[in-house]
DNA sequence: AGCTACAATGTAATAGCTTACATTTCGCCA
DNA sequence: TGGCGAAATGTAAGCTATTACATTGTAGCT
């Protein structure tokens, strides 16, 4: 079935076939209203005749556009990336554009080769998650000129543009919520804070909120761990072993929140009776498990949609930064209450 | 930020700041043995210099090759697409290629319109999933010689290249385990079969388990609907309400399944006591809702990264078909049990 | 020294498309 | 009907890297 490659149709062809030159069959693809509707169904017909389809390098190279728009995200495994990253590429596709994907598994060394391969593969803007980068990097994409979104974060440099949501807030509020049901002797399983800064600032938020009540830092006890359910369980049963008096387990995200949740059920505890447990993102899981996890609601699928239509426009013309606060929510389900004495 | 683009370095800028031609400095570049170790050096200063990075149109066009690898999948959020392709793509980065990803929302004539831009966008090679498709379709990839490999399913056309596993097989196996118990009332909530081989499989193996037990295939109601939890639970609601007697409901993936038991749930059916159900899949979700999910295991990340080395395989050189069928596994667990007369 | 053979390098054709600019065509009005 | 402006179309110059073929350089041999 696969011979030698046969030689492709050119716009040369077409034109021949039509009676036309180039020029206007390669108008026809590209600005049909520039074309009179009789030439136009001439050249149709030749394309179809023929199943002319562009030659991607030489349209490439020629418009000095590829439609190519890369997106570099940690992982396609947790649903709220696979969520946005749908929602971006059917916006994509609406407007002719590709996109070309790759995950960097959370490490910040291959996500700085990925991007530098998708510029190498013609991407003209690059998606990326979150603004921990090596400057190196930033000033790579600069230099070529290659627009790029920041997603699920806010970045604080105004020459950026991203769309995305205040990780520190919203877990702020999430945490000061808890504290006011009377929790005093807190876990958090975040992922690592050294190189993601939106699990940093969501633990810093969380610090802020235990400030702002009046109360010691020290109540909350922060452990680091790799996001997987495997790792919310195993993190959250060492937990409630060593400090049993743990009354409320904070999850830097919903997936180590259904760990810890089968986690504590295992060792007997009664939530939120015994223990309270909170999460991040609300994800399908979160409604799933029971009982269902207090979290804040990320609109992931916009974020996704409104980044392509930010970087569909910065691809276009010069432009100054885009910048998009999405609001979450609070999402109160059966998974927090006050804690046992309270 | 985003000026004007500037012109990036070419070729050329490279030879004359080498003092060398540009013929050498490609050779540099791509055949690096066929050059001297001094002239090499000079170029390669030079590169460093101008931080050169080759024109990814110019080079698409001269050498007739992209290195991107496209996968069209139905849906970026069913977590067994996610995981499939994000193995698919580990396996194409590891070789320095590069993938497309689109999601044809299960539309055949989506899927349709992407492959062909896919094509158009000089996709090397194409990951399809399932195997019905426009004839069409097909004869274009062959015209076109892009070498494609089906997944999650396996082609009957001895032709075709695929990486999946039997679909009807392990429904029989399935259902013939859950006949076993007892049940003689059943539902099969399927996506919709028409479009789908995959779900038609499904179904068909299921009667085809029912057959072999020597039992009226009516005994089996089906529904077709679109794969989604809420889907799922409608469905689920709407058949324990038009005949409660049903003591099975099979459903055509995890997802549908977990809308049925909350639906069941929600009606005050105990399961498995009351009413089991089965689904298809093992995703994350099987083991979190409770009772965990009776369903077929697949190796989803498996067939992604086998999928890509077949495809690279075949990218390569012109190749007999690879055929690869993948077992899966019936994973017990608490949905099922005997109807509650047995 | 003179020759061969091969390694290293250079020259220039080529790939297929887009687009600025030039030219032609057309409709419409005076 | 002549003339004008706009619409439609054509011409041809790029865009950048690869590679077949031509040329030059060099080592090794007699």
């Amino acid at each position: 079935m696969n011979g030698p490659k046969r030689s492709l149709p050119t716009l040369e062809d077409v034109a021949q076939r039509a009676g036309v030159s180039t020029a206007t069959v390669s108008r026809c693809l590209n600005e049909p209203a520039k074309v009179s509707e009789a030439t136009r169904s001439k050249v149709m017909a030749a394309v179809e005749a023929l199943k002319y389809t562009p030659n991607f390098g030489a349209r490439a190279i020629a418009a000095n556009r590829t439609g190519i728009i890369g997106a570099i995200i940690p992982t396609m495994e947790n649903s709220i990336f696979a969520r946005g990253i749908e929602a971006f590429q059917k916006s994509l596709v609406a407007v002719n554009a590709t996109m070309i994907v790759a995950s960097s598994a959370y490490d910040p060394d291959q996500e700085a080769k990925l991007i530098r391969t998708m510029v190498g593969r013609g991407a003209d803007g690059l998606l990326l998650i979150g603004t921990d980068r090596d400057p190196d990097t930033y000033a790579y994409l600069n230099e070529r000129n290659i627009p790029y979104v920041i997603a699920w974060a806010c970045s604080p440099d105004p020459t950026q543009s991203y769309v995305g949501f205040d990780n520190h807030a919203a877990s702020t509020k999430l945490v000061a919520h808890a504290i006011a049901q009377g929790h005093r002797s807190i876990a958090y399983i975040s992922a690592k804070i050294a190189t993601n800064d939106r699990a940093r600032e969501r633990v810093l938020g969380a610090l802020r909120a235990i400030k702002d009540a009046g109360l010691n830092p020290e109540i909350m006890h922060l452990s680091q761990t790799d996001y997987s359910v495997d790792n919310g369980r195993s993190t959250a049963t060492n937990i409630l072993q060593t400090t049993p008096e743990t009354t409320l387990i904070i999850c830097g995200n919903d997936v180590l929140a259904v760990g810890a949740i089968q986690a504590a059920q295992s060792l007997g505890r009664k939530i939120p009776d015994d223990l309270s447990i909170v999460g991040f993102d609300d994800i399908e899981l979160a409604t799933v498990i029971h009982p269902a996890l207090t979290t804040v609601h990320v609109p992931h699928s916009d974020m996704g949609r409104i980044a392509a239509e930010a970087l569909l426009t910065l691809t276009k013309t010069p432009q100054p930064p885009i910048r998009i606060r999405l609001k979450t929510r609070t999402m109160e389900r059966g998974s927090l209450g006050p804690p046992p004495t309270a």
